[in-house]
DNA sequence: GTGTGTGCAAAAGGTTTGCAAGAAA
DNA sequence: TTTCTTGCAAACCTTTTGCACACAC
């Protein structure tokens, strides 16, 4: 397997030692033009199939925060079955198939822009996310 | 303890049966004009704080899931840490505080309509809802 | 009486942690 | 050789389940 140099950079710029597995969970993630979601278990099963290497799940978890907390990753809460990971990392708005339980995100322009008229706390505001759910419509939602 | 009437009627029609368990969690969640968010965490504090008489975390969550069930509350994710419900079932929108962990609800005319110009999916649109993060300036994410 | 609900304790499921061995600096 | 990382298994925490007893009807 090649050794990205670019994945190298990233890491070490960051203070994380570019290691074998984090190298290989940076090519699964990082290594596409398009970003995407995925759950810890997505992730793992990805490399059991992709890679003919082992990284145990501790490790998954721990590179997977690590790179959370670096801010190469998003974390997004759906619903309290799955959390999901966005390698897209900034601010923006997501469909939810309620079907699939597939997340897909929108553009930029697909939504016109939040008007936030009154913040009722004397914070400061991070960010405005908007989540739009949907399904067919011969739907059992249970 | 009073046994309101209401309850019983609610829970009766909804195919529940009207327990003392149930009730008392209908009093601790309905019993008020305005709604709130809570986690099961929460919930079960004050049953024990507010009741003299206790009920188990196993009949906590069998209520709370069956009351979602029903569509007398919500289920909201905002974090992988807690799951919160709300007993506002409407669709609203959300500030998040992120230095305490609170969820407000957002007044019908604090955002402007959203406008979701582009729907990608082919599905039905069941809800669109914003979460607005807010926390102090200062504020280390961690 | 019949069927549903409750409570306990045990099981499950997902995530984190402690620690010894291994790899990077 | 010193520090960080990995991997395993155990610990953890939250949620669910099985089952006997109790309660609602």
């Amino acid at each position: 397997m090649k050794l990205n140099p670019n994945f190298v950079k990233k890491l070490r710029n960051s203070g994380l030692r570019p290691t074998k597995q984090r190298l290989k969970i940076c090519e699964i993630l990082f290594n596409t033009e398009k970003t995407f979601h995925f759950t810890i278990n997505d992730l793992s099963k990805t490399i059991s199939e992709k890679l003919n290497e082992k990284i145990s799940l501790a490790t998954v978890y721990n590179t997977v925060h690590a790179f959370k907390k670096k801010g190469y990753l998003k974390e997004i809460s759906i619903n309290s079955d799955n959390s999901y990971f966005d390698t897209n990392t900034s601010v923006h708005h997501h469909f939810y198939d309620e079907d699939t339980q597939e997340l897909i995100d929108c553009a930029e322009n697909d939504i016109d822009p939040i008007n936030v008229k009154k913040n009722i706390t004397e914070k400061k505001i991070n960010s405005v996310e908007v989540l739009i759910r949907v399904a067919s419509n011969n739907q059992n939602q249970n």
